[in-house]
RNA sequence: GCGGGCGUCGCCAAGUGGUUAAGGCAGCGGCUUGUGGCGCCGCUAUUCGGGGGUUCGAAUCCCCUCGCUCGCCCCA
């Protein structure tokens, strides 16, 4: 009889952590709130041409990362390997794009076959924020701005952002064929893994982590020397920008993101606390996206942020908790259904209660009062059920067992109970 | 898909060929059936991820397999 375990890259958030995952929830839905981003929610599945058609077919996540597999009515499915495809495939179904600026927000799990590492699993969970139909770099800058400040507000220290600029989709195409007869001529000095990119995604290789790639790549054209005088102009004007919010930056000409659909600004969010994927933020501008996926020229920009990364920077930095206030240690049978009432009532008044229903020994029952870290017991016995009163004990209280820290109190003034329990 | 490390109770582990597989934490029960924190006592792995082999004898050696983990590629 073998253990059923979780598939591979599937992780499991238990109670310990889902508490701090809701602190960041809440934390994030409060900055888009107040950015006036409004929440979108997009189906997990999707019909797999929206992301081969969106991400683009060169693209590793499409080449070989996506969970991709037939429904029983013979349709090509996959599960979401990023969000902005399915926001904009929705924001384009629902006719939201002719309805003016969009400021969206999403968040929830996506789904990447990789082998798992250090902040990386095949079940992860981004939020992101998508902006459409903003043409000016003011966009950018404000949006960058609230993943920066979202990040700092949560605490965050040890951060770079990094920026670049892909110029238009003209200037990358320029740029692009000049930069493959440029790596043809030295084909045989790239590592193979570069060569197999030349055709495909020439881009890429900018990035490459090969040490004798990158030292022949010193002499490479660089996408900035073919920038046009507008794309030059915007990314001046949000450098401008970025310095004026006081957002340190730095200029990172060989950051290509991976996606396809990136032109003008492009920038991650890297952590120096991370492993090797230490990426937390990463995003950009995609004004062909849109058009791309079958809707009118809208111009777009986002950026996602990767939550298991950002936890795991978090740390230590939450301390909020969920330790009862009262633990309601009962015995009898009319002190079992009181202790029901009371517990109900006091829930209601916003405390948290946490009610002993396992029938053993007083002694047992504050064992287990007291190791769950409740700041007061409240008992109820054949005693007190009859005299209709709550004794009421401070638990954690130093040395002395005795009877001093114990107090009757009336079953029937609640709200004269409450009062004292919190003060 | 390719490399490196690792797999003994819920958790942390000792054990590296020889009778019943240390110990700690947690859990449960008791000392104490209406009063906790400390203490003491007891219980909790027919079995060492799984399968095969070597051997009189294996958690310990060999092979295969599965899983975890870190890294490469790439990304959040």
């Amino acid at each position: 009889m073998n253990q059923i375990k979780s598939l591979r890259g599937m992780v499991d958030l238990l109670p310990e952590q889902t508490q701090r995952w809701q602190e960041v929830e809440l934390i994030a839905r409060e900055q888009f709130k107040r950015a006036g981003f409004k929440e979108i929610r997009t189906p997990l599945l999707e019909v797999t041409e929206l992301f081969s058609r969106g991400i683009g077919e060169a693209t590793d996540v499409v080449g070989k990362e996506m969970y991709t597999f037939s429904d029983r009515g013979n349709r090509s499915c996959t599960l979401r390997p990023e969000g902005t495809a399915s926001v904009v495939r929705a924001a384009l179904e629902h006719g939201l794009l002719n309805q003016g600026p969009q400021r969206l927000w999403y968040g929830g799990p996506m789904f990447r076959y990789e082998r798992p590492q250090a902040g990386r699993q095949r079940q992860f969970h981004q939020i992101g924020v998508e902006c459409f139909g903003i043409n000016s770099t003011r966009a950018d800058a404000e949006v960058i701005a609230i993943a920066w400040d979202l990040l700092k507000q949560l605490g965050l220290n040890g951060l770079v952002l990094e920026l670049n600029s892909l110029g238009s989709l003209e200037d990358r195409r320029r740029y692009r064929n000049d930069l493959v007869v440029w790596l043809l001529d030295r084909f045989e000095q790239l590592d193979t893994d570069s060569q197999q990119r030349v055709q495909s995604n020439p881009l890429r290789i900018l990035d490459s982590k090969n040490p004798q790639t990158q030292s022949i790549l010193m002499e490479a054209p660089t996408l900035n020397n073919y920038l046009s005088e507008e794309s030059l102009e915007r990314f001046e004007v949000l450098q401008q920008s970025l310095e004026t919010l006081e957002i340190p930056f730095k200029l990172n000409s060989r950051l290509v993101r991976g996606l396809d659909y990136y032109c003008h600004t492009a920038f991650e969010i890297k952590s120096e606390y991370l492993g090797a994927q230490s990426t937390v933020c990463g995003g950009g501008r995609y004004d062909g996206l849109v058009e791309q996926l079958g809707g009118p020229n809208t111009s777009g920009i986002g950026w996602a942020i990767g939550m298991e990364r950002l936890i795991m920077l978090l740390g230590d930095v939450f301390s909020g908790s969920t330790t009862p206030d009262v633990y309601l240690v009962n015995q009898g049978k009319l002190a079992e259904i009181q202790a029901l009432v009371v517990a109900r009532k006091l829930r209601a008044l916003g405390l948290i209660v946490e009610l002993d229903s396992s029938g053993s020994s007083f002694g047992k029952q504050f064992k287990r009062a007291n190791r769950c870290g409740a700041f007061w017991a409240i008992v109820i016995g054949d005693d007190e059920a009859k005299g209709e009163v709550l004794t009421l004990k401070k638990l954690h209280s130093n040395e002395d067992s005795t009877t001093s820290n114990e107090l009757k109190v009336s079953a029937s003034d609640l709200d004269g109970l409450f009062a004292l329990l919190v003060s």
